[in-house]
RNA sequence: GCCCGGGUGGCUCAGCUGGUAGAGCGUUGCCUUGGUAAGGCAGAGAUCGCGUGUUCAAAUCUCGCCCCGGGCUCCA
């Protein structure tokens, strides 16, 4: 041990050879002497499991891990690198700028300045020069440390990164150094500015420091950043494939809604989006009758005391509307719960019959933000497919299990794919220890028994219970969340609901509020996104045109679609003096499921000619076979 | 709510540094009766989000307000 060369560290390669390199040796290094070669190999280390910079020095006996440009970590880094590189365009271009933080994102990267003005997306262009200016440079990034007392004077004005030190337990701070520009990080980072080959400056935004409405607006920039060109250029276009599918595009273009200055938040559903919402709304009722859920419908105005009594006035107060009737307060009901909970006190309950599953479609009204609004994603009125669930506490598995089986069995109809999170105690609850630990782990079982992947959020639960929550992902990879299951051990104590037990004795029940679509609305707008407009022939507000070659066949055309119409499908019919050409595009724009072409031919055959909006033409076809196809078709929900 | 961008005929958009508006699509009429993604011609249609100020003159410049879009979680 002794005798051990000082000068050199034994590194354990990817094959698990031992390989001896120079104590200075950077992962960059090893990284030639293995001949990965830098291209190729590209290039971050890791160093005993943790990533660390290629620039570090290699620690004695570790561990070699070479991986590509192409892997996520790297291309973590590669961004991390790109947001320094904007912070050193960014600085020199507005000297007055003060750096904050720039980490990087799912998508590519942000840095946050504090300046006097904020950019403006023409200002995106000029830092983009200018970062190009300095990966042309190939300029090296460095890493080096200063105790905490140094880099706190170097950042004497700088109040943002003088507040991340502190909040450091770390007593060296370490830093990275590319030419003059130098940023207090953790890293790693590659090698060189060289390296960011393709980036783009996406979008400016504000963005308040740490997240926090209270504190000081900051000027972000959004930015992304790829291996190549090619990448980047691929996910420039899926981002505008996507805005294709926009719902609110498509919902102008379909005729589905509409937005007006009138009612901000308040969308109007217009006739074909009624269609999609009635289709689902029929099915949403069937498959609760089915099982075992009763249909209520409480009133959308109910007396504040109510709300006092519920803790929404306490707690809810600013996102709700209020009114007054005969001189007595009112409110819009923003939850269903205290309106169920009134039905809920009409009578006695016996344990025999539970679990009481009492559904709502409730319409309720909140009060968002006007800058949260978007589209039929966020409103201010919508139609949660509610339900209240009283039963014993013995019953809680089984029945969360019900609720996660008839998400999962709505999400597959639809072809969704969801993320499913769980959410604990938090700091601040109300009800026993006891009560919670029953109540989670019975959501935990559940969701294992299923085999279910989930991520777990510990403390991030209601004060009044855990919760489980589904999410959808919409077109721009937001995700939203639509699905919901909810213990509350506080309304049935609010409203001292109680149930006659097996020993005749009064006890208080446990209730689950939950919803499997989360709103219409929302759920809708997801919908579009989805299937990009194109509906399955169940939910599709038109399912066929028909088209008919000249006027000579329209009477023959009218006996086709009353036949179609007879039979339960929503038809149109085209009978503009215009050529079938131009019919078929706009039927195909409108995205309607089937065209039916009517000639000369058709009649003499007594046949139709079909036509999808993926463009296969069959000919010859017998409408009885039509219209069994297509029922068929509606009955599959496909 | 806050920061940035936007609001022009039904729709999508053009109108630079001020002189009361353009295009395409759609719509209406006429011609055309045409077989699977746009036939031709003609016409109608906007006090340029609302209000205010500056000016001889404002869609274009001030200020205020409303609405729409993006962002405000992802820790150096």
């Amino acid at each position: 041990m002794m005798s051990e060369n000082v000068n050199e560290v034994t590194v354990t390669l990817p094959d698990g050879s031992k390989m001896k390199v120079d104590a200075c040796a950077t992962v960059l290094d090893v990284a030639k002497k293995i001949g990965a070669g830098l291209a190729k190999a590209a290039i971050a280390g890791k160093i005993d499991g943790a990533v660390c910079d290629l620039c570090a020095e290699i620690k004695k006996d570790a561990k070699v891990e070479i991986i590509t440009l192409k892997s996520p970590e790297a291309l973590e880094i590669l961004r991390h690198t790109a947001s320094h590189v904007m912070a050193e365009a960014v600085l020199k271009l507005f000297p007055g700028a003060r750096p904050t933080i720039g980490p990087a994102i799912e998508n590519g990267f942000y840095y946050d300045f504090d300046v006097k003005t904020p950019f403006t997306p023409e200002d995106l262009e000029k830092i983009e020069a200018e970062m190009k200016k300095i990966i042309k440079k190939d300029v090296p990034l460095e890493r080096f440390e200063m105790s905490k007392k140094e880099a706190l004077e170097h950042y004497k004005d700088n109040a943002y990164k003088s507040e991340l030190i502190c909040d450091l337990s770390d007593s060296t701070m370490s830093f990275y150094r590319q030419g003059d520009f130098m940023d207090l990080c953790r890293g790693p980072h590659l090698p060189s500015t060289g390296y960011v080959k393709a980036f783009k400056l996406m979008k400016v935004a504000g963005a308040y420091w740490r997240g926090d409405e209270k504190n000081k607006m900051l000027s972000r920039i959004y930015g992304t950043a790829f291996a190549s060109q090619k990448e980047l250029d691929t996910y420039v276009h899926i981002l505008e494939e996507a805005e294709k599918r926009d719902h609110r595009k498509l919902g102008k273009q379909l005729e589905l809604f509409s937005v007006h200055d009138e009612a901000p938040g308040f969308p109007f559903f217009h006739a074909k989006g009624c269609i999609i919402w009635n289709e689902i709304e029929k099915f949403w009722r069937e498959v609760h009758t089915k099982r075992g859920y009763v249909i209520v419908k409480t009133p959308l105005i109910l007396n504040k005391k109510l709300w006092v009594q519920s803790g929404h006035w306490d707690h809810y107060k600013d996102n709700m509307y209020f009114t007054e009737i005969d001189e007595d307060e009112y409110a819009v009901k923003p939850m269903n719960c205290p309106g169920g909970m009134l039905l809920y006190k009409e009578k006695i309950h016996s344990y025999r019959e539970f679990p009481m599953r009492v559904a709502e479609l409730g319409c309720v009204h909140r009060h968002e933000l006007s800058g949260v609004l978007a589209g039929l994603f966020r409103v201010r009125c919508f139609t949660q497919d509610d339900a209240h669930i009283f039963m014993m506490p013995s019953q809680i598995k089984d029945e969360v299990t019900c609720v996660i089986e008839l998400v999962d069995y709505f999400y597959k109809i639809f072809g969704y794919e969801y993320r499913i999170e769980l959410s604990t105690k938090p700091e601040k609850a109300m009800g026993s220890d006891d009560i919670w630990e029953t109540a989670t782990e019975a959501l935990k079982d559940a969701l294992d028994s299923k085999g279910t992947q989930y991520k777990i959020n510990e403390g991030d639960g209601a004060f009044y219970g855990p919760k489980i929550d589904f999410h959808l992902t919409d077109c721009l990879g937001r995700s939203w969340q639509c699905g919901t299951v909810q213990l509350d051990f506080l309304m049935p104590e609010r409203f001292d609901l109680t149930y006659v037990g097996e020993d005749n004795e009064k006890h208080r029940p446990v209730m689950i509020h939950r919803v499997v679509l989360g709103s219409f609305e929302r759920f809708i707008g997801i919908l579009i996104e989805h299937y990009a407009g194109a509906f399955p022939m169940w939910l599709s507000p038109v399912q066929v045109k028909v088209i008919p070659v000249a006027d000579r066949h329209k009477e023959y055309a009218e006996k086709i679609a009353g036949v179609l119409k007879d039979n339960g499908f929503r038809v149109e019919s085209d009978y503009r003096q215009e050529k079938v050409e131009h019919k078929i595009r706009d039927a195909q724009l409108m995205k309607i499921n089937y065209m039916i072409v009517l000639g000369d031919k058709e009649i003499e055959k007594d046949c139709i000619t079909s036509r999808t909006r993926e463009g296969k033409v069959r000919f010859n076809v017998g409408l009885d076979e039509f219209v069994k196809e297509l029922q068929d078709e509606v009955e599959a929900k496909k």
